[in-house]
DNA sequence: TTGACATATCGTAATATTCCGATATATTTG
DNA sequence: CAAATATATCGGAATATTACGATATGTCAA
């Protein structure tokens, strides 16, 4: 006997709003920009902020938000910052988003 | 000859912007939780408003920022509104936000 | 028509976010 | 050590968002 058929139940607030900030986080297009490329391979701050147009400390600043929800990591050699997407369900997410906002959508 | 090998191009910045403000209307608890309801099914601005123990003024405002961005239409059943998903998108990226945030979470 | 109900809109105070210049820290190079 | 480089942090002004009371609009029921 199956315990249940599929009762769709919804999350808790407490869940949604921990996603509302990550959410909120990820809304925003340069940083939207950063997880595109960071998907991709690992980026120095100088590289994202140049891909992005952006003073670099604009850039840093945008990574440490990303970094504090769980998205990102980085990590030093020499003077650089070398930063990569830990986040295993980033890319589903980013997908989504392209299906539905990417350039020559449906 | 195949054109090229999966270059991943990147969207433009106008389109992240687009994206983003969408995503900025998602990012919010008690909007997140009317769209889990609205998946399921059909609800009026009182039902929705209750289930989030909001006054239904608030549920009405955050139903017209959804609404605003293409998420959500609605249509009026003599003094009651009954609201329902219109972006087919959306079922997917709250399926993502589920299975990162969802209870029961890995 | 009157009153109750359901939804929508307006004005605004509290709060949050974004952007930027200035400055700080750490690292490499000369 | 001093200067240049890469990144990070701080403080504040401009702007946006949120929540809420008050009020408006449209509908039904008596």
């Amino acid at each position: 006997m199956k315990t249940k058929t599929r009762l769709p139940k919804l999350t808790t607030l407490a869940s949604l709003a921990e996603a509302a900030e990550c959410l909120k986080t990820l809304a925003h297009p340069h940083r939207l920009r950063i997880v595109q490329m960071l998907l991709q391979g690992r980026y120095t701050v100088g590289e994202l902020a140049e891909a992005c147009e952006l003073p670099s400390h604009m850039a840093s600043e945008h990574l440490r938000l990303m970094q504090r929800c769980g998205f990102l990591r980085s990590d030093k050699q020499g003077r650089k910052a070398y930063y990569h997407v830990v986040e295993p369900h980033l890319a589903n997410i980013m997908a989504c988003v392209e299906a539905r906002f990417g350039d020559g959508r449906r």
